[in-house]
DNA sequence: GCACTGACGCGGG
DNA sequence: TCCCGCGCCAGTG
């Protein structure tokens, strides 16, 4: 690796708004490398990010809620979310956020401020 | 090095 | 919009 992706995605992930969600490739995009995305989920999943790390606020691209083995209770995810103010609805597959309604929607200029912490901390 | 895994994503139909 | 298949790639044993 020519920089270190997991402090990339901690700092990214650190950053999504309250009463937002991001997905996973999102942040891969974010951090420089747009075919991560798994990673991303491998890292919130080991713990690879760090502490306060507000996990709950990472969805897929679809909008679904992580499966049950990730967070201590099955509705954890959910819960942390609605108490932000994120609408989550049930559906077969899962629970989900509307992506259009709260998801976090990055600007130009928010992708090249990250590009320039990055480089500002060498990582 | 090899095979397999997985909090994933996209393009085509 | 929704499925499905295939591609992806760091970790792990």
């Amino acid at each position: 690796m020519s920089y270190d992706f997991y402090k990339r995605a901690a700092i990214v992930c650190r950053a999504i708004p309250y009463g937002k969600a991001a997905t996973y490739g999102q942040i891969a995009m974010l951090c420089g490398r747009p075919r991560n995305a798994r990673q991303v989920g491998y890292a919130l999943n080991r713990g690879r990010m760090g502490e306060n790390i507000p996990a709950h606020r990472v969805v897929n691209s679809r909008g679904i809620l992580s499966g049950a083995a990730a967070f201590e209770t099955r509705d954890l995810q959910k819960r942390l979310l609605e108490s932000e103010g994120v609408k989550v609805e049930y559906t077969e597959d899962g629970w989900r956020v509307d992506l259009k309604r709260d998801g976090w929607h990055n600007t130009m200029e928010e992708a090249l401020r990250f590009r320039e912490i990055f480089e500002a901390q060498n990582i």
